[in-house]
DNA sequence: TTGTAGGCGTTATCAG
DNA sequence: CTGATAACGCCTACAA
């Protein structure tokens, strides 16, 4: 019986058939816990997503769970959602541990998180979204971040933009200092030496708040480049308000290429950086990771483009 | 050493103390599979999606996990995403009869999707969101629409707009359908006999394509009910393209309260929907129906309020 | 190609 | 309160 029903072709058709006729008349179904028992595999990873509640609502990881789910979709492996909480880091390592979870990937955990250094010390497959907070061996995918700053810088000067400024992401996350960083490093390159900026947090609302100060401390800029478009919609309506049209008076360069950037009015020219295939490269990745653990440790680093619509 | 394990209290102090010094050096974390063949219970519910790529980037499904995930953080059940594509309707019914999954919950399936039939037939624990396509003994919870569709229809009328429409969601969809139904009633009552619509599809692009038709047809309208934020979102530009402003020349009622309406700008009225209790709810209906499959069939309708913000 | 025994790691039952 | 033992349902050698 367990050949026919695992496929094995070493079986007599006649008997093939009898026991086939036997499932479908008895409506037999495989029990998965037992052949997991036995296969040592749960064929389920988790999708590890930081405590705050807005993540939910942010389409980042919306396209981060489609990317997965493309890869998923052709395995027969289950995608767990986890949120970051009390207690949750145990119960992650021990559903791990315990074998009802193959692997992990995690999703923007904050600097100190010990969770990625625990799991990797236990030897758990894990892949994570961005360079570890503190180096360590681990499987990471991440956009080029600096390159990606400079596109920005590029499109901006060449647009003639004189007063150019940014507002970061924040400045404790890799993502936020690289493309602070970057930006800062094209900028001077191409001759604009002093470049204003303002920390937001990669929120709408922190958006909004960035705009205004900046507008407040430099009236004159011409071109700003916003490290995420989530900002860039909360920094918009600031701008509208103050009856500066865009991109004439003010230009605007974004990051990510979320869908938010299309509900932008005028619709965001960003940085387009390729979540989908990110997240699918992660899961690739971690796929492999599970099937043969003696997988070397590696990092993919995507390249961004740019994104031309009309804010820019 | 199992009820030690498991907490047993009938354990003699010295013979745990042994056992749980032998777990801590040997570092032994117990087999969930194992666990799992015996218990008959997986430990994890499934959240069924519709096909439709853009969901996952849809606010209102991040909503959805986000009630789920509060109510599953206090148990140890594991919540898998999966997606209505070929050949999952087939994989989610065996993970259900092979007790990989213990039930599951479904969010807009299309008309006639036969899955929530065969689950029910099955005998499988379900719950849906909003009634089923077709009537069938099923678990669900729905808000109720015609309610919020009139509280919609009454704040127009009384801030004094004359000529008012709507504009629909898909009408092949129970919401659309009786969104529309329970506006026009109200708005009848109410002594405005003939409402102009136009339908849309739920999105953002189908509602700036809803609502150029409806300006075009109607140029003088000076009220609109948008049956659902992202499609007012969609809608805003179009108006502030034509010059008119909102809410003085024309005032605009969303439904959902998702975040989308806070990114409206103006920041949009709408209808709110609570759709994290919502989903709670639906989470916890489908745990006690796994707990106890004798558990009566039921349905719980959520009463929606109106959210006065600045476009009406 | 087919039958069979053994084992995967738990929980649960049943004497003691 | 404790120890032993039979399931749970499947896969996989191994031998025939």
């Amino acid at each position: 019986v367990s050949r026919v029903v695992n496929g094995v072709t070493s079986v007599d058709q006649t008997i093939r058939q009898a026991v086939e006729h036997a499932i479908s008349t008895t409506g037999y179904q495989p029990n998965l816990a037992a052949r997991s028992l036995v296969t040592r595999r749960a064929n389920a990873i988790a999708l590890v997503l930081p405590k705050e509640n807005q993540v939910l609502v942010d389409p980042f990881f919306g396209r981060v769970v489609a990317g997965m789910m493309s890869v998923l979709a052709s395995t027969n492996v289950h995608l767990v959602l986890v949120k970051i909480g009390p207690g949750t880091r145990d119960r992650i390592i021990a559903d791990l541990g315990g074998g009802r979870l193959d692997g992990a990937i995690i999703v923007h955990t904050d600097q100190n998180d010990p969770l990625p250094g625990r799991l990797t010390d236990g030897r758990l497959p894990v892949v994570l979204w961005g360079p570890p907070p503190r180096p360590m061996s681990i499987n990471y995918v991440d956009v080029n971040q600096t390159a990606g700053a400079a596109l920005a810088a590029q499109h901006l000067v060449a647009l003639g933009c004189r007063r150019i400024a940014t507002i970061t992401g924040p400045l404790d996350t890799p993502a936020g200092r690289h493309r602070l960083a970057g930006f800062r490093a094209a900028m001077s390159e191409l001759g604009h030496g002093d470049v204003a900026w303002t920390e937001g947090a990669f929120t709408r609302e922190s958006g909004t708040a960035a705009m205004e100060r900046l507008i407040a401390d430099h009236p004159d800029v011409d071109g700003v480049f916003i490290a995420s478009d989530l900002m860039a919609q909360g920094a918009i309506p600031v701008l509208r308000r103050q009856r500066r049209t865009i991109p004439d008076d003010i230009a605007l360069v974004g990051f990510d290429d979320s869908s938010a950037a299309l509900d932008c009015d005028p619709p965001l020219t960003t940085v387009r950086q390729p979540v989908e295939d990110m997240a699918a490269e992660m899961a690739r990745q971690l796929l492999r990771q599970i099937d043969n653990p003696a997988t070397p440790i590696t990092t993919v680093i995507f390249e961004p483009t740019l994104v031309i619509r009309q804010s820019a």
